[in-house]
DNA sequence: CGAGCCCTACCCTGTTCATGGTATCGCGAT
DNA sequence: ATCGCGATACCATGAACAGGGTAGGGCTCG
């Protein structure tokens, strides 16, 4: 060590960005960056891979779509291998789902590509602070899935099943049941006693309310949510 | 009727800060921004209430801390009483129990007080726009209620999976993890990296493994057996 | 080195699903 | 009494899925 590291640790960052002139400019930005030492800078999952496996990392900066995979992956293996570590998203993708993987993953920055000219050592220094930069569109997705809709009735609902009880209809709820037991229209119907018909109404209702756009997605929406058990 | 909803798209705006300078100081900005109208200026959560009852508000912009009850309560009559309309909190408060409530209540901004001047004219067209303006310390709080789990590989799990830990291999567990998420042949096919042909193949070894014949009764025969938790 | 397994990939075919629209009936609320 | 909504029902179309066969490359293990 030729003096590099003072008294100060400097905050090892991995950077994942598969676009070459957006890494070179976020490399040069950290680099040049006082309070962090770049330990790599990839532009393949593989790499981060091994750079995540190898290397000892406290900051993963990280784009989702990347040629050989996605960033999440990234992130899910950091948050297994070094649970100290944080994690950074930088994309272009906004979408619910995508937003919330990266969430659920580990994610506690998640800045747009797209807005105003990302003030990344802002955020790396909110980050590190115990804070989430994120951009406010990021943020209502996850606000929209905390938050929900629908008022309680009452003063306050003590279990998060409570809120949710009256979201769906009897009749959403046994169509639910079934959906999650991997039954069809025909069968849903049989059981039930209606035309196969009007079971995919119900269906279509539920994936409204739950925010779904298949069968599985809407079990695992209803329950994570506590509406069912499996 | 008045019949004044359709001409003029201005955003009725409700204001509820009991502290004097603070409120006068927000409500003279309002009142300057040309694509806001203020309803109404409330120090009191009673007068708030008495607004949110008789007027139509489209926006309401509250602090948490007030003399004769909580901004939350005033969210939630808000959400019942006129569910189309946002609610955005400004506070010093930073603590969980608050942010959550406040998040759940139907908060879709939060900015912090404590933080650099308030561009309040941003956070509302923010809102407007669809998007949450979010404190980078308050959206630490949100972020971790979602993600701050464990991380799902089960790396101290050997009680539930050790019978059936073999029976999928790594691959067909990857995949379990993507049909229960509700991905589709395209989607898997991406984020695995390798062809939507492929999958297909890895989904009918699981069904074979599990006697499953679609794909919510292979999620519900693997959350049984504990391969995967919802 | 051949056996066995995993992962990969493609072809084909019939079924099921997702999604739109439209409509009737009953019930509780306005 | 009209309105909103839940539940029921039908039609139609394109996308996605289930299930079958075939097969090459890579890996490990006797």
């Amino acid at each position: 060590m030729t003096g590099l590291e003072r008294d100060k640790p400097a905050v090892r960052i991995l950077l994942l960005e598969d676009d070459d002139p957006v890494r070179d400019r976020l490399a040069r930005i950290i680099d040049g960056w006082p309070g962090g030492r770049l330990v790599a800078s990839c532009a393949t999952l593989g790499e981060a891979i091994r750079q995540i496996t190898d290397e000892t990392i406290d900051l993963l900066i990280t784009d989702l779509n990347l040629p050989d995979g996605h960033g999440v992956q990234a992130i899910r293996l950091l948050r297994e291998r070094q649970p100290e570590a944080q994690a950074m998203v930088i994309s272009v993708l906004a979408d619910d789902r995508t937003v919330i993987d990266a969430i659920e993953a580990g994610a506690t920055g998640y800045l747009l590509k797209d807005s105003d000219p990302i003030d990344i050592v802002a955020a790396i220094g909110d980050l590190l602070a115990g804070h989430s930069p994120i951009s406010s569109k990021i943020a209502r997705t996850i606000v929209r899935r905390l938050g929900g809709r629908e008022p309680p009735s009452g003063a306050t609902a003590p279990p998060p099943a409570a809120a949710d009880a009256q979201l769906l209809t009897p009749r959403e709820m046994d169509i639910l049941w079934g959906i999650a037991k991997g039954f069809t229209y025909g069968e849903l119907a049989e059981r039930l006693q209606i035309s196969k018909q009007t079971v995919p109404v119900h269906i279509r209702n539920i994936y409204r309310k739950l925010q779904a756009n298949n069968r599985s997605e809407a079990v695992y929406e209803a329950s994570r949510r506590g509406l069912i058990k499996l």
